[in-house]
DNA sequence: GTCGTAATGTAGCCTTGGCTACAATATAAT
DNA sequence: ATTATATTGTAGCCAAGGCTACATTACGAC
């Protein structure tokens, strides 16, 4: 919730290389707003694991997994639950709702195909893992399309 | 300048499909300072183009091309200068450092060759840029060489 | 059942990146 | 010169994402 004033002023010479102000602007726009869900994908799609591969996710867990303190940890559980994506009970571990399991559906599959491209690529398995962790909240839709495409024919 | 306590607790049976704690917290850490960084990224290489091409960058254009308001740009521009990246002078625009302009020209880089990747895949342009603006600061070296990598041999 | 350890919760603080509103300057026109 | 207009600067506020330190609560052993 931020970036108003999208401001159109006069501009007259639009100078050579530079986009016009308004799409750069909004560029820009996009990416401050990426930054802010990419938390809580990052924290539901970790949820997701843990309660996938051992029935639950605590806090603690999550906040080790992530580098964290725990406190941290629980500030993002408590804003993921805010926003209506988890379910947390005090010794009992975190849930996902539904509509926070579709959000670590998509990220997962988001974050499984840049991880392919990266590999397809060849960059090493240590790198990809790392750089696919930040690169996949900034895939827009058209870009997930195309690295499937572009995955499938190479395949 | 965050992310200490990388935990290394007791971790016994190191589930399945799970990384160990460590590396997926080192991920992570590695993302959270790829943001930090981002901003002076972008602020310097928008700095860089405005100078290339129209001599000068004030304070409010930058402010108009990230579609913030001047005085977060002032204050981003503020920390560009503590950083050593940046000289402003009140009605004289901003010019970068020596230091500031290499870290220019390394972002130039790679944000091309992000974008080139993007539009080989067959990314419509508009969101081609848009994505490669939030994707470039996630780029490691070593990915950065698989790119390059692969665009040289599909020309 | 008590007691120790691990998991949670609370308080309070920091920095960043945003914002609005208002004040002070420059530049440029008339 | 004086006045507009544009550019900068200042003050003060907000939320997010981190942290440490300390308080509380559960669970398991014994």
């Amino acid at each position: 919730m931020s970036a108003r004033r999208v401001g159109a002023q006069q501009k007259p010479a639009l100078p050579a290389g530079l986009e016009a102000e308004e799409t750069q602007a909004r560029g820009f726009g996009r990416v401050r707003q990426a930054h802010a869900a990419e938390l809580l994908e990052d924290y539901a799609e970790l949820i997701d694991d843990l309660v996938r591969d051992g029935g639950q996710a605590r806090a603690t867990e999550i906040a080790r997994r992530l580098g964290v303190s725990h406190v941290t940890a629980v500030k993002a559980v408590a804003r993921l639950e805010r926003e209506g994506l988890a379910i947390s009970q005090p010794h009992r571990g975190v849930k996902l709702t539904e509509e926070g399991e579709a959000l670590a559906a998509h990220a997962r599959v988001r974050h499984r195909l840049v991880l392919d491209l990266l590999l397809a690529l060849g960059v090493p398995p240590e790198d990809a893992k790392a750089d696919a962790e930040g690169i996949e909240h900034h895939v827009s839709p058209a870009t997930l399309a195309a690295i499937a495409r572009f995955l499938k024919t190479r395949k």
